[in-house]
RNA sequence: GAGCGCAGCGU
DNA sequence: ATTACTATCGACGCTGCGCTC
């Protein structure tokens, strides 16, 4: 930037003018004017111990650099201790209690300053506090539009008069609850901090360049700082005169100085006794010259490394004999590893690398949670000296009996502390904060965003390492790689460029920020302007600023202390109940539509509410009449117009145009992935971030401008403008709203060209836009086929037009496969059943068919033990608390398996990811579930039935809920599960079979309505002849009965059997009677004589059963074919098959069984008896002759329970029903 | 069916 | 209601599972 000066220290003496001097002259630093330019990063406000009765006043560290007097371009870390700090606070005056004549009592005027000063000073000496100072001013309210109820007659107005009050700060700050008194009604910032004193006052906002004026050197320094400065604020002059401020934000700004990361990774092994961690290893990864406002240059070039490792002797991790020499072999390789005789010089020598390195920045997975943990203990037992060279503030003394509680602080209030002047980058807490992964663990982590593999060793696989140097070294070396992989992780996070960013508008401490402290970040941003603004600022959550909130009357709570706010009771980590009312979510139309539909979308709804309605803590009043309880009292501000804006609004302004200019400036970049197009990329995030999150913290009860009322009409508006848009939609336009979420709605255009739901689009976009000043709708999205299923819930492809046609992709919202606690299988399944769903052009039956076989494929596999990788069942939820801590922790399956682990002695982290599998077994579901290592070691075996059921039955059935021929039932039954289950409505044929036992020779006659009839083919003569069954009277007895007249076989009273050819001429009658006998003629074989050889039946049934199989199967594997090449495009079946287009499509898993079950009956002797029974029945109810079967010549009936027995192998493989049905995919024939 | 709890999607 | 230890977390809307009554 051209307005930039080139240097922070422009004009400071040259480097080499004042070599002479000792290099550790402070005054080195210093410009001609005795002032310091320095890059602030991060400040803390060490308590500080009582010494006896003589208190100091507070102190605040500011930790930063400063351009190196010895190398140009170099920087060097220093601290500044600022001290002199004066306590301010403000005492809103009361009003004079006039009594009138009937006795009541008015509010007149401010009680006079006099009366005022005499009572808090009075009142100030009462708390020990000798020396004040004291001054009328006027001071705006921020929370005037509520009412007090404590305080009635007393409200506070927007403007008002207090008295301001300072005195030294060392005198502890005030307590509320002492401070009551008849002047004055309510006492601000009473308990404020020093460092957010010193922040707001100089207007510090975030890292960046301030010139100290005229710092000392310290006596002794208190901070690991290359140099350190201390400065004494000037005494506090009622008016603040900027040329006598003596820190200073630097304008313009310098670029930023490169910082010093250190990336750590630390291998512990956890002593088999008592479960305490043990350093082994530690390696670090540093680069000097990364950049916090963007990506680095020449990031590898300022990369180096170290690892030292350290002997165990007597341990299974002592270094083995020869390990020096090797280990000197490798450091002439370049790879720097030192050895430790023991834990204690590891962590002395880590130490004194990290004092000299002095990096600003510690990157780690985990870091605060685990390691740095690790190291501290590790150093405390070990009496290692100076700890608090893990960060930068000299003589911590940190109290470690009460840190050995458990485990499971999460605060990391210790580790926070001794890390104090190094920002700390966890690149696990960065990652839960900007990316949504399954889970976060430091391998998912670099797979998924670093396309790395990440080799892992478990500790229990150390020892195995140090059975030889090279392998020692190879850990050294995957240690140091894990080291790396952090620090690219957390580059490519950029987590350290987006939370100084966020700082920076904020005007918060990068610290909080990088730890994620959301809510803070707003509180800055609205403390700074309500500063500049001359408002008092409210303190911790407490309810004097606004206390007896307008809808619920809790009055003075407050005072009784314990009372917790926000109804946080006890324990409860489950969300509290909302408090009040948030967005308007539409009933979807349910069903799968085909035509275009429309995303139309608010851009940032609530942010631009704030701006539309000028809803904000200065423009609203005090709500005018009382309400009943329960209902929003407080009315729009009247005036939107530009000049009358209030704060908030302001604010939102300002970021959206910030965020236009940078957004815009990214346009003309060309180049989209050079250092400045994503420095700018993450100023637009960052921009976006703060302003969307400024409406959640008006709600938080934590938030230091908590505002309910405000939060509440937002949400209100925001309820108004969508139904206002839908009316608009549907009224207006006779539009058809399909679904609504918050800020959206979606319109189906009911057609199936493009151009014309874009122009309906277009159309509905302008009119809503007409309609608003500052809010703006768009189209978000075009859907060329929708699936919606529930409330936030539903299936789309997205319909784009690229350079070369139209592109498609999906959007899933909600739904199960989304989510990460259904097992990988039953996400699987419902991708493949999506895929079929959403698929172009294609028929409802070959819908139908596609998933039946899906699911029948899935059942078949899944009932073939091993087939399924154990990972695929592992079911994932997250631990959300110590599993000590859930209620009924037996009846949770991830809370048992995380108290098993723990038993074991393995460490459970609160967040963990705990997997586990569904076993066969008794008792509970939670009894039934063990870890994947668990099943391993203990030989168990998954509940493949539980799976079917829960796990792939419902998240199917939900998405194929609207889908005629695919109701639970039906899926039920291609999984093979019990169908009673499911009201019968359904499927009745699949149901009637479903109860039929396979040994039941009696099958429903009727139900072979659909299958094709079996033609044999005489091997002599090649006539063709119609097989009726086993005698010709069957014939018409398969189906329900047709009108058709008997024929004469048919009716014949001596029902010969019917495996004849039917050509008279046919050389198989020529041997004797019952032709298909080979009744021993010596001339010919005797196998020729036969019509239908028992060979040739079974070959026939054979390959006929063979191609129904196929036909079916093919519909399968045509999707498989599918699901590997186009996920989009599929291939409908009908076009590969088309001459039996019909057949296929019908061709179900139940019309196959009834086809095989067919064939059987055929030749099933048994079966035809009792079919000439029933019929001689009926004949007789109809005068009819009774039909007498003739006995079989004993070939024939070899012949017919051969076919039989052959078939009846197939059936029985292929259980349609609570068995297997997976036979039907075995292409074998026999 | 209600209650409780858990999970974590959605805006 | 914390910036020294009980942790500390932006909001609300919605579905789905398991257990007990
Ligand atoms: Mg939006
Ligand atoms: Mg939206």
């Amino acid at each position: 930037m051209a307005d930039r000066p080139a240097s922070p220290r422009s004009g400071a003496p040259s480097p080499s003018a004042s070599s002479s001097k000792s290099n550790r002259d402070p005054s080195l630093y210093l410009d001609e004017h005795g002032d310091l330019p320095f890059y602030f990063l991060d400040a803390a406000e060490p308590q500080l111990q009582d010494k006896g009765g003589s208190r100091e006043g507070a102190k605040v560290v500011l930790f930063g650099k400063v351009p190196s007097p010895q190398k140009e371009g170099q920087f060097d870390s220093c601290s500044v201790v600022v001290k002199g700090f004066y306590r301010h606070c403000y005492f809103h005056k009361a009003r004079q209690e006039v009594r009138q004549e009937d006795g009541s009592i008015v509010y007149g005027d401010y009680v006079s300053d006099d009366e005022a000063e005499k009572e808090i000073e009075a009142c100030l000496l009462r708390l020990g506090v000798r020396e004040v100072m004291m001054k009328p001013v006027k001071k705006n309210y921020p929370f005037s539009f509520m009412i007090d109820k404590s305080k009635e007659g007393q409200q506070i107005s927007r403007e008002g008069e207090y008295m301001k009050v300072l005195y030294p700060s060392a005198y502890p700050s005030l307590s509320k609850r002492e401070l009551k008194g008849r002047t004055f009604t309510h006492v601000f910032q009473e308990s404020q901090s020093m460092l957010e004193l010193l922040i707001l006052g100089k207007k510090i906002r975030g890292p960046g360049w301030l010139k100290i004026r005229a710092p000392t050197a310290p006596a002794f320094a208190k901070t690991w700082c290359k140099t350190e400065f201390e400065l004494t604020l000037n005494d506090p002059e009622m008016e603040g005169d900027e040329e006598e401020q003596n820190v200073l934000w630097m304008n313009p700004q310098p670029e930023s100085p490169p910082v010093t990361v250190m990336s750590l990774a630390v291998r512990a092994v956890p002593q088999p006794k008592t479960g305490v961690n043990e350093v082994l290893m530690i390696s670090a990864v540093v680069q000097k010259n990364f950049s916090i406002d963007g990506p680095s240059k020449d990031a590898n070039k300022n990369m180096s490394s170290f690892t030292i490792v350290r002997n165990a002797p007597n341990s299974s991790c002592n270094f083995p004999f020869g390990f020096k020499e090797e280990l000197e072999k490798a450091k002439k390789m370049g790879h720097n590893v030192t050895d430790a005789a023991s834990e204690r010089t590891l962590l002395s020598l880590f130490l004194a690398k990290m004092h000299i390195i002095d990096p600003d920045f510690i990157i780690g997975h985990s870091f605060l949670g685990f390691t740095c943990g690790v190291l501290m203990a590790r150093m405390d037992e070990a009496k290692v000296a100076n700890m608090s060279k893990l960060g930068r503030l000299k003589g911590l003394q940190i109290e470690w009996k009460k840190r050995n509680k458990s485990t499971n602080s999460k605060s990391h209030f210790v580790e926070k502390l001794v890390m104090t002047g190094r920002l700390v980058c966890d690149t696990y807490t960065s990652a839960t904060e900007l990316v949504r992964e399954k889970n976060y663990s430091l391998s998912t982590l670099c797979h998924s965003l670093l396309k790395v593999e990440r080799p892992e060793v478990s500790p229990s696989e150390y020892s195995k390492f140090f059975a030889e140097s090279s392998t020692i070294l190879r850990l050294c070396n995957l240690t140091e790689g894990d080291a790396l992989l952090q620090l690219r992780l957390a580059s490519q996070l950029m987590a350290i460029p987006l939370t100084k960013q966020l700082t920076n508008l904020a005007g918060s401490l990068w610290s909080r920020s990088l730890s994620g402290a959301r809510a803070e970040r707003i509180d800055y941003l609205l403390l700074h302007e309500f500063h500049n603004r001359s408002y008092v600022l409210p303190g911790k959550p407490s309810r004097d600023m606004r206390a007896g909130d307008s809808g619920d009357g809790e009055g003075e709570v407050e005072l009784m202390g314990g009372g917790a706010a926000g109804g946080a009771t006890a324990t409860r980590q489950g969300r509290r109940k909302a408090q009040y009312s948030g967005g308007l979510v539409l009933e979807p139309k349910k069903g799968l539509y085909d035509t275009f539909v429309l995303l139309l979308d608010f851009n940032s709804l609530y942010p631009s509410i704030i701006r539309e309605f000028n809803i904000c803590f200065t423009t609203m009043d005090r709500p005018k009449q009382e309400k009943p309880e329960g209902e929003f009292a407080y009315d729009l501000p009247r005036d939107t117009s530009l000049d009358s804006m209030g704060v908030l609004p302001r604010m939102l302004k300002m970021l959206v145009e910030k965020r236009q200019a940078v957004k815009s400036a990214l346009k003309s970049e060309s180049d989209k992935s050079s250092l400045k197009a994503q420095q700018l990329e993450i100023r637009q995030k960052a921009l976006k971030i703060m302003a969307n999150s400024m409406y959640g913290c008006l709600g938080f009860v934590g938030s230091r401008f908590y505002a309910q009322p405000l939060a509440e009409m937002i949400t209100m508006k925001g309820r108004e403008i969508l139904q206002q848009t839908i009316d608009l939609a549907e009224k207006k336009m006779n539009l058809d709203v399909v679904y609504g979420d918050t800020d959206s709605i979606f319109v189906d255009s009911r057609s199936h060209d493009i151009s014309e739901a874009k122009k309906l689009g277009n159309e509905l976009k302008s009119e809503v836009n007409k309609l608003h000043r500052d809010l703006v709708i768009e189209i978000d999205g075009i859907f060329s086929k929708i699936l919606l299923l529930k409330k936030k819930k539903y299936a789309a492809v997205v319909y784009e037009e690229g350079p070369s046609g139209p592109v498609l992709s999906y959007e899933l919202k909600g739904i199960d496969m989304v989510r990460r606690d259904w097992c990988q299988l039953s996400r699987e399944v419902s991708k493949t059943v999506v895929d079929t769903l959403l698929s172009k052009e294609i028929s409802k039956e070959e819908v139908i068919i596609s998933i039946r076989t899906t699911l029948m494929e899935v059942a078949e596999t899944l009932r073939t033990p091993g087939k399924v990788p154990l990972s695929g069942l592992a079911i994932t939820k997250s631990l959300t608390k110590h599993p000590q801590e859930y209620g009924d922790k037996n009846s949770q399956p991830h809370v048992m398996v995380a108290m098993r682990k723990l038993q074991r002695n393995e460490p459970v982290a609160v967040g963990e990811q705990m997997e586990y599998v569904i076993c066969k077994g008794e008792g509970s579901l939670a009894e039934k579930a063990f870890s994947p290592s668990e099943v391993k070691e203990q030989g168990l075996e998954p509940d493949i039935e539980y799976y079917l059921e829960n796990q792939i039955h419902p998240p199917v059935a939900r998405l194929c809920a609207s889908i005629e021929g695919l109701e639970e039932a039906q899926l039920a039954e291609a999984l093979g599960l019990d169908t009673k289950k499911f009201s019968s409505t359904v499927d009745s044929r699949a149901g009637a079979f479903g109860g039929q036992e396979l040994s039941d020779t009696k099958p429903l006659l009727q139900q072979f309505d659909d299958v094709e009839p079996l033609t044999l083919r005489c091997v002599l003569c090649k006539t063709c002849v119609a097989f009726p069954g086993v005698y010709p009277f069957q014939r018409k007895r398969w189906s329900q009965a047709t009108a058709e007249e008997e024929s004469e076989d048919e009716s014949a009273r001596k029902q010969e059997h019917a495996l004849r050819c039917s050509n008279p001429a046919c050389p198989s009658h020529q041997r004797g009677e019952d032709g298909a006998v080979p009744n021993g003629s010596p001339t010919k074989p005797a196998a020729s004589a036969e019509a239908f050889p028992v060979g040739y039946l079974r070959a026939l049934v054979g390959k006929k059963i063979a191609d129904f199989k196929q036909r079916y199967a093919s519909g399968y594997l045509l999707v498989e074919e599918e699901k590997g090449t186009v996920k989009m495009r599929r291939v409908p079946l009908s076009l590969k098959y088309t001459p039996e287009l019909r057949v296929v499509e019908e061709y179900t898993s139940s019309a196959l069984y009834r086809q095989l079950l067919y064939y059987r009956s055929l030749f099933d002797v048994k079966l035809a008896e009792h079919m000439s029974d029933d019929a001689n029945k009926e004949r007789q109810v109809n005068g009819k002759h009774k039909l007498e079967l003739q006995p079989l010549p004993p070939s024939v009936a070899i012949s017919m329970s051969s076919v039989v027995r052959y078939v009846s192998a197939q059936l029985e493989h292929s259980a349609f029903q609570q068995i297997n049905l997976s036979s039907l995919f075995d292409t074998t024939v026999m």
